[in-house]
DNA sequence: GATACCGGTATCCTTTAGGATAGTAGTATC
DNA sequence: GATACTACTATCCTAAAGGATACCGGTATC
């Protein structure tokens, strides 16, 4: 949030509090972002969500997906073949937060990024110290 | 995420929701964009954060506090004044998420907007029905 | 006949987040 | 002398998140 954007007020302050709040009760948690990185290539079974989420595990993904439907983030769709396809797919409301996960996704690159060179500087450190 | 930046491959598809989960280590929970929020209008004393995050309890607001400290997104400070000040500043690492406060701020209005409409839709279903 | 894929459920369990309530030492205020 | 403020800590507790493991019916494959 740029200082431009935000008035300096107290109530103004706890307005913005309140719209990142908003924002985060409803995508908190650990999943449902990655998930929604996932379906941006496109619709995906269950299979290969639970493969592009590394560690999930079944019960997790289907309670979380539950929860992406009835928020209107994602649709499931029941294909009757056999054995039956089922294709979830990311809806245009998802599509609004595009954004925010785009952030979200630069940020995480830069932080890695950042935690890697203060591990190494913490390892120069140590040598110095060693000598 | 928009689709010129994400690769659509299996592989950079992982990467991404990588990146992404990484993010979400380390600012997950309920307080700790809202508390970055709060310090965009200045530093804070405990009191002063603890009146903008409304709900918070202490013990909450001072573990998160340390978290924060830990990740390096603020600083704490003690003033040796009677009885002591304690200010809370943000740092410049917690600057570098400004766009993606900025952008679940955006979201957050969004998507109250989003919602109230939603309930007044229903809510003229409702009455086309009764009629 | 054994194994594997699909889209999940069922059951049980641990960990964490978060909340409720109370209290503390020191100062200032009424 | 009672109350209030600051910056917390301590103790206890509940609810939710998340994980481990096993299993299901159906199909296809080897």
């Amino acid at each position: 949030m740029d200082h431009k954007n935000i008035p300096h007020s107290k109530e103004a302050c706890k307005a913005s509090v309140n719209a990142v709040r908003d924002a985060l009760y409803v995508v908190n948690g650990k999943w449902k972002l990655p998930m929604l990185v996932s379906l941006i290539n496109g619709p995906k079974r269950f299979k290969e969500l639970q493969r592009d989420l590394e560690d999930i595990t079944p019960k997790v993904l289907s309670k979380e997906l539950r929860d992406l439907e009835l928020n209107g983030f994602v649709t499931r769709t029941v294909y009757d073949t056999t054995p039956v396809t089922v294709i979830y797919e990311r809806t245009d409301y998802a599509n609004s937060l595009s954004k925010v996960i785009s952030e979200l996704h630069d940020w995480g690159m830069k932080h890695r990024e950042h935690i890697k060179q203060m591990s190494r500087a913490e390892a120069e450190a140590r040598k110095a110290v060693a000598v």
